[in-house]
DNA sequence: ATATTTCTTGCAAAATCTTCCAAAATCTTC
DNA sequence: GAAGATTTTGGAAGATTTTGCAAGAAATAT
């Protein structure tokens, strides 16, 4: 690919997200991280991006805060490959259903080759593909909960409760051999509905989510058919959910192993 | 094949693809690179695309990616004038529908102060406010009609035919005596709905839509208590207007005095 | 304060560009 | 219609640009 085309990819990437690493952008354009390097110091330079340690982000983010993307950087990696990993267990032209927090939108990052279609109650996730062509997107209404981004109330849960779904994408403050928990409890509710009108519920927790319990309870586990989580995750924890059936996903950490890197061209 | 009928095809290729390979081209019109090379050598002296290492590009690059945001200039400040002139008649503590025009959008942007209770099916007007407590935001469902940033289909209809409001600020593509039209047949069912739900209509144009009649109607002019727009509206169409029972608001333009041309660098 | 990640710099490999040349195609002239 | 002139085409050698990698420097995290 041509640098000039390569660094309208990058410049329309981080139209959408913000800011993003240097290996996510590699990965987007398909390209080196030095290439990468080199394009968006020219970008800089060409004044349409900010260079940062470790990324580059856009010169004046469209809103501040609802860019909870940007700024949460606590455990990126970690929600990296917990996003790279969980879309791979999603298969093409599915429908599916995203939830509202920091880590499923890790995972619609990575569902665009999936083509599928998706409905979701998280503002940042529909920027991310109000663009896009190729998906279709459906947004729940809702009132907006401004510090997060979030659609929430009864309009939100209804749009829920009225549909289907082959899959949906969930995230949580906290998980324990007793059930899921979360932090708003505005949002319970319309968790609920979303996972009622899903046919496979995929939970997505960071490592340092397993153990803790959040505000307000969730669900028990035997909602659950799959959880996405890092190579942190407690291992007895781990072991007792696989015995009660549930199929747990342990993200591989990126430069971990030695092994893929070139096959691709 | 002969090198006109080829380089027209270069040219046709790119402005699908806006940029492109030499070995694309080549393919693309069966000859070798050498001579796709020496096309686009000529192509370019002639204007119509741009070299560069590795392929060819547009000159001007259509701006594919995300049109929803302020990316739009035309009659920039014209709108502007409109949109802090509607603003001015939202009382405090209104609840106020937004429609997903740009002209709506830049009434938004004058809003806050009333802080009222905004109900809209624009993402742009969604995400402006998604970071402010102060406002309350219900954001209408619907799919997302990707180059508008804006939510249609039938759960959008709905959640509009579900709510009353005290004013509706709406834009579209045309205004003659005969009524209103807009250009996506698309919008036309939720527009209305929003009419239906407000106790009053105000229509926002920049004076380029006077007269001008778009693909859809949209609805008579009996429906609409205010139209607000800038100096340049044609002084007989806005006479029979308000001869209609019709409020007529002209925005002063920002800096009207005689003719600051030169301030701005 | 140390360990890890990311950045810079320099370099060699790969891709692309320029320039030139001979074969093929087209045009001119008879 | 045929011989010669002209233009166009495809390819090759050397120059240039771009790319990916690695080692040391800087910045950030632990």
């Amino acid at each position: 690919m041509q640098p000039e085309a390569r660094q309208k990819r990058i410049q329309d990437y981080l139209n959408r997200a913000e800011f993003a690493s240097l290996e996510e952008l590699a990965r987007e354009v398909g390209a080196s991280v030095s290439t990468v390097r080199r394009d968006i110091t020219a970008l800089e330079s060409a004044g349409s991006l900010r260079r940062m340690h470790g990324g580059a982000r856009l010169i004046n983010p469209p809103s501040d805060e609802f860019a909870f993307t940007a700024r949460d950087t606590h455990q990126l990696a970690e929600k990296e490959a917990i996003g790279r990993a969980c879309a791979e267990l999603i298969r093409p032209n599915q429908t599916v259903i995203i939830d509202a927090g920091t880590t499923a939108w890790h995972v619609a990052k990575y569902l665009e080759p999936k083509t599928p279609q998706i409905i979701t109650n998280s503002l940042p996730v529909a920027n991310f593909f109000a663009a896009n062509n190729r998906i279709e997107l459906i947004l729940s209404g809702g009132v907006i909960y401004p510090r997060l981004g979030v659609l929430v109330g009864p309009l939100a849960a209804e749009a829920f409760s009225k549909i289907h779904a082959d899959v949906a994408v969930m995230s949580a403050g906290g998980i324990t051999p007793e059930g899921i928990s979360n932090s708003h409890g505005l949002l319970i509710e319309i968790q609920l509905a979303m996972i009622r009108a899903a046919q496979r519920v995929i939970f997505c927790f960071d490592s340092t989510k397993f153990g803790r319990r959040s505000v307000s309870p969730l669900c028990g586990l035997d909602r659950i058919h799959v959880i996405v989580t890092d190579s942190g995750a407690p291992e007895d924890l781990v072991r007792s959910l696989r015995e009660r059936g549930i199929e747990v996903v342990i993200a591989p950490q990126e430069g971990k192993e030695p092994q893929i890197k070139t096959d691709l061209s």
